[in-house]
DNA sequence: GTCATGTCGATCCATCTGGATCAATCTTTC
DNA sequence: GAAAGATTGATCCAGATGGATCGACATGAC
C-alpha cells in the first residue's frame, strides 16, 4: 500500500473502521482548499458561481432551480450565484414563456471566455490530482465512484433520517 | 454504466471532460450536505468540532497543530473547534511539558460517549454511502482513493500555483 | 372567479469560514 | 542575556453559508 507518503497519524485514521469516510474526506477538503482558493483570488467569485456558469454554459436556458440536480447545493446559494453572474455580465436571463416564475439562463460571451479559462485551468488540476493513477485505474476509479453517485441514499440518508430542504 | 438512476443533465456532465472532478465534487457536496446537517442539528456543532474530537480521542495527547495533518482545514477553523469541545466539557488539555505552547488535548469521558454515538452513526452512513458496491469494490475504491491522497500535489498544487496559507 | 395549495427564486439573519494579525513562547545567534 | 526570527494557538473582521421566510406566479378544487 501506498501508506508511506502520508504521515503516521493519517495512515492510522485511514486504517480504522471510518477509514472510507475520512479518506474521501480528505481528498476533497484538500483539493478544495486548494481549488476554492484559486477561483476565489483569481476570479473574485465563490466557487458556486463557478460551478453555475459552468452549467449554464453547458445546457442552455437551464433553470436555476435545475442547477441544483448537478450541483446539490441550498437554494439561496445557488441564487446568490446566478445574481452575482449577472451582475459581472457573464450571464443573461430570459423569462421562460410556459411560466413566469421561472429564469432561463445563458452565458453570455464574455461569461463563455472566462469560463473556457477556468475549465482550461480545471483540466490540468483534474490531470495533477489523478496523476497518481494510471489510465486503466482512473477509469476504474470512475466506474466505481459513479456507482455511488448513482445509489439512492446519497442524497437522502435513511440511517441519518434526512428530508430534503430547500 | 449505472447513468440510468442519475437525471439527464447530471449523465451528460458525468460524461464530459471534468468528469473526475464533477463526479467526487458531487458525492461530497451532497455526502456533506446530509451528515452535515445531522451533526449540526443533533449535536449543535459544526462538523469540524466532531472531527476534531475524533482525532483527540484516537490520539491522546495529540496537539492542536496535528489535528491539521488528519483534517487539513485552516488553523483558525481548528482552533475554535477545539475551544467549543472544551467550553462544552468533551475535551480538556494538558500543557505540554516542554513547549509552553502548545495544547495537549485530551478527550474527558463525556467526550468519549458522545464521540462513541456520533461514530456509530457515521458506520452506519458509511455502509449506506457504500452499499452500491460489493465488499470487492469497496477494497478497490479505497485502494484507488488511497493512492490519489498520498499523491504529492493534492494540497499543494503546482498547475494552481498555490502555496499554503495558515 | 375565488380560495387554498404548491412551486420558483430573492432576501433576511444568525452562524460559520478563512485570511490576516496578534500575543506568547521557543530557538538561534551573538 | 539581549535581539531577531520562527512557531503555536487565539482573535479580528469581511464575506460566505444555509435555514427560514417572503413575494410572485401557477395549479387545482369548487
Amino acid at each position: 500500500m501506498s501508506y508511506m507518503a502520508l504521515n503516521e497519524k493519517l495512515a492510522t485514521v485511514f486504517a480504522g473502521d471510518l477509514r472510507e469516510l475520512m479518506l474521501i474526506s480528505y481528498i476533497v477538503l484538500g483539493n478544495n482548499a486548494v481549488t476554492n482558493r484559486f477561483i476565489e483570488r483569481g476570479y473574485e467569485m465563490p466557487v458556486h458561481a463557478w460551478s453555475s456558469l459552468y452549467a449554464i454554459d453547458r445546457f442552455p436556458g437551464i433553470r436555476a432551480k435545475e442547477i441544483r440536480t448537478i450541483f446539490p447545493r441550498p437554494q439561496n446559494t445557488i441564487s446568490r450565484a446566478i445574481g452575482l453572474l449577472e451582475k459581472r455580465g457573464y450571464v443573461r436571463q430570459g423569462a421562460s414563456e410556459s411560466d413566469g416564475r421561472e429564469k432561463r439562463l445563458f452565458a453570455t460571451s464574455e461569461g463563455q471566455r472566462i469560463l473556457a479559462e477556468m475549465t482550461a485551468m480545471s483540466l490540468r488540476r483534474q490531470a495533477e490530482l489523478f496523476a497518481p493513477l494510471t489510465a486503466e485505474e482512473r477509469d476504474r476509479f470512475f466506474g466505481l465512484a459513479l456507482k455511488i453517485a448513482a445509489g439512492q441514499n446519497l442524497l437522502h440518508s435513511v440511517v441519518l433520517g434526512s428530508d430534503d430542504a430547500g
